[in-house]
DNA sequence: ACTCATACGACAAAATCTTGCATTTATCGG
DNA sequence: CCGATAAATGCAAGATTTTGTCGTATGAGT
């Protein structure tokens, strides 16, 4: 599975129902999503695989819980900065994207400029993790930290149309 | 693949390099995970069963790019409610999370109570769905709107010890 | 009307996944 | 220290799925 570049295409309703399907299981036989939106089954399996390479698909991943896994707190990071020059956000971007703990970072507009998902096993590893990520950096002018109780909805499901 | 309820079982060091190889790519033929972590392909489909029944792996999917499917905009919400009783809360959590744009929806602690995650293709949809769930929610007493201009990084990849 | 491009279904081949079974390894009581 | 039981492993056969090839149908453009 290359994640190649993508170069945007039209996708149809069957795309959209198959998509549909493998974004809540896609370990689901192409025989069954053939019947399931009337395709033979190489038929679906060839509109996977175009859009596998049209990056519509990104990556087929497995996902685990983090609290059976000893990683059992997940914490909202709100993040804002001093400069926001392109070099210091790019940097920014780097920094918390390499940094396995961080889950998800996007840069928002707002009243904060990087929002941040973590999981850390203990409040003790997210306290270490503020220093290093922090405090230790001369461009973060502060931080605002929401501690999860519970992982109501969790997914990256996307609503698709139809 | 049937979710069943989970058992808490202890993990080795072979079953976090399975689900570090999963976490990526579950496509993964077993044989190859098998020559990395040095056990047999059965062997590895052992495990990767026992870890989806005791609910370790929750699910298998593919992750889709929102912006090919016209779902481009991804925006973080802050929700603060007037009443925290138990009963309330419950129907916010139910309600949040009943709505497909709502990616993600954790209950947090802090100067928030929600934190929510929604995807919409256009601003007027994210407008239609404030007003439907917040100010059409008695309880809400205020919200807070991050647009997302960069998805620096995504995915639900939990760092796993070793 | 013709041609080309695209997508389809059917079939066959290759690869993967699954299962049964004998053996090895680990644990625990004697 | 030794033997019995339980758990996990590897191997090999069988079932299923995925992948590739072929011929055909549908549409767009000439």
């Amino acid at each position: 599975m290359v994640p190649k570049p993508s170069s945007s295409i039209t996708l149809d309703s069957f795309d959209l129902a198959i998509l549909n399907t493998l974004q809540r299981d896609n370990t689901t036989p192409q025989r069954v999503i053939g019947e399931t939106v009337s395709l033979s089954a190489p038929a679906v399996q060839r509109r996977i695989r175009r859009m596998e390479e049209a990056g519509v698909i990104q990556t087929n991943v497995a996902i685990v819980d983090p609290a059976q896994v000893g990683q059992a707190i997940t914490i909202f990071v709100e993040v804002e900065v001093i400069s926001e020059t392109a070099e210091l956000v790019d940097a920014a971007k780097r920094e918390f994207a390499s940094v396995p703990e961080v889950q998800q970072c996007y840069y928002v507009t707002g009243e904060a400029d990087f929002v941040l998902v973590v999981i850390v096993p203990t409040m003790a590893a997210y306290e270490a993790l503020t220093r290093r990520l922090f405090f230790g950096n001369n461009n973060v002018k502060r931080f605002r930290t929401f501690v999860a109780m519970d992982r109501v909805k969790v997914g990256l499901t996307v609503p698709l149309p139809e």
